[in-house]
RNA sequence: GGCGGCGUAGCCAAGUGGUAAGGCAGAGGUCUGCAAAACCUUUAUCCAUCGGUUCGAUUCCGAUCGCCGCCUCCA
């Protein structure tokens, strides 16, 4: 497989460092608020590329972490009259509510930032040890002019113009504009504090995420995950202190995923389109069809989320489901047709093409389209044998491991009533009572019965 | 101001130096008592605009217009 690594800004080759593991770090959500389609849209392509890493054979050790201390936290949590915890794991048990709802699988290690004091405190004293901090009104800061890889990820020089637009630098008491804090020095009454060597406060943003990557994954590893935005400065930030620490390389590959627009402009609380997951599924949206169209576009390019394209990957759906459900039904001779071998070949060599290019979606997605309609074919025209339905059906859920849109196949739910009511119309069928056969499915239809006539009989499914 | 990305049919979009994947929506057809499902056919002489390079450009280069992002918390 193939991915794009934002640090050498090329196509390269993935393999992991370390035999057949692949260790791979995600920054997680600050449990402040409920979480929008955009953060999700990054959650989901993470949940897409650890599950390729699977089918690929890999094992995936996955750590996302959860930020339970920040400034918005801080606020939130002061503003609700909750404890920090009680602020912090309310909103952490919604976001796992909504992964859960869009199928995103659960990291290996979900650590919280809160839990891994000691190991930031780690990390700052080797950095002071080494010369890369200095201490000013209680808070440690790091001094970008001492890590002279600083900028590599971003692209941003040192002498950029940034310095000169921002005049009262001073008040944040920084040597350099661009140096960040490590260790915030307590101020206020009512904040949470830890202590530490350098006094008592709380830790950088910055610093959780070297910390609790390190302490799973080790000082090296082989992804780092995240949406564009994090790329300057938080992920410039944790290379500096990690390789300011362990002098070693820190991420091999990083993965960013790019923003997605809402009706082609940014979304924002102010523009009234913004949109959570638990609306969207309020409104009546199914969940995987908002995953489906979160993860219909490459991750590296931007997405236009319209609503009516919701209706369309609902509609897509439905129509992969139908499919699997003809072929599930398949009731024929057995044997199997050089014909559908050869399709489900071409198939499972387009997807995997398409996700082995850097994770390309769309292209995969084609694939998928296109074994649907040659199977179609071939069953329409006979060419389809008992052995051939488990080919299909296991290639179809292979893929479904990836993508994780189509969801568990329904049971066909023996329901008395409508059985009768089926045999009712039936019955109204032979005798050619076409009025009442259409009103007992009128009828049917009404309490979300969808009927349908095959060649097997007739089938029901709720709409 | 500095840096970067994008602009492909009604909508979402893939893609390539040699003549445009896929999905949704639309149209016609096969099947059906009618539907549904399924399948087939069809919908961009053209890829923002204008120049240039080339035998040939949507794809490379330049300019223009428009949109988005980073440079400050942010998926």
């Amino acid at each position: 497989m193939k991915l794009r690594n934002t640090l050498t800004r090329t196509l390269e080759e993935f393999k992991p460092l370390e035999g057949n593991t692949v260790r791979m770090y995600a920054c997680g959500p600050t449990v402040y608020d409920y979480g929008h389609i955009g953060n999700f849209r990054t959650f989901v392509s993470v949940d897409v590329l650890r599950r390729y890493l699977k089918y690929l054979g890999y094992q995936v050790r996955h750590i996302m972490n959860i930020t339970d201390i920040e400034d918005k936290i801080i606020r939130g949590m002061l503003a609700s009259g909750k404890s920090l915890e009680e602020f912090t794991e309310f909103y952490t048990q919604e976001f796992l509510k909504d992964c859960d709802a869009l199928n995103i699988q659960r990291p290996e290690v979900m650590p919280y930032a809160t839990k891994h004091l000691p190991q930031m405190i780690q990390i700052m004293k080797r950095l002071a040890d080494s010369g890369h901090t200095y201490e000013s009104e209680g808070s440690l800061y790091y001094s970008i002019s001492s890590f002279p890889g600083y900028g590599k990820l971003s692209g941003l020089k040192l002498e950029g113009n940034i310095a000169g637009a921002r005049v009262d630098v001073d008040e944040y008491d920084k040597a350099d504009a661009r140096d960040f804090v490590l260790w915030k020095a307590a101020k206020e009454e009512g904040e949470p504090r830890w202590p530490s060597p350098f006094g008592e406060g709380r830790p950088g943003w910055h610093l959780e995420c070297s910390a609790m990557s390190m302490e799973y994954l080790g000082e090296s590893f082989d992804i780092h995950c995240g949406g564009v935005d994090l790329i300057f400065p938080h992920h410039e930030n944790e290379i500096a202190q990690s390789e300011g620490a362990t002098g070693k390389p820190f991420v091999r590959f990083w993965v960013h995923t790019e923003f997605l627009l809402v009706e082609g402009e940014k979304m924002a609380k102010s523009k009234g389109n913004y949109h959570t997951v638990r609306q969207l599924i309020e409104q009546g949206n199914s969940p995987m069809a908002i995953r489906y169209l979160l993860l219909s576009v490459p991750y590296r390019t931007q997405l236009n989320f319209v609503l009516d394209g919701l209706r369309g990957a609902e509609t897509a759906l439905e129509g992969l489901r139908n499919f699997r459900r003809r072929v599930a039904d398949f009731e024929g001779a057995v044997g199997s047709h050089p014909r559908v071998q050869e399709i489900v070949t071409r198939a499972r060599e387009g997807f995997e093409a398409g996700m082995n290019d850097d994770l390309n979606t769309s292209k995969a997605l084609a694939a998928v389209f296109e074994f649907r309609r040659d199977v179609n074919t071939a069953m329409d025209a006979g060419d389809f044998g008992g052995d051939d339905q488990g080919v299909v059906l296991e290639l179809l859920a292979r893929i479904d491991s990836v993508l994780g849109v189509l969801g568990e196949e329904q049971e066909q739910m023996l329901d008395p009533e409508i059985e009768s009511k089926i045999e009712e119309r039936n019955s109204a069928r032979r005798n050619r009572n076409f009025d009442k056969a259409d009103q007992i499915r009128k009828e049917l239809a009404g309490r979300g019965i969808i009927l349908e006539d095959t060649p097997q009989g007739t089938k029901w499914k709720r709409k």
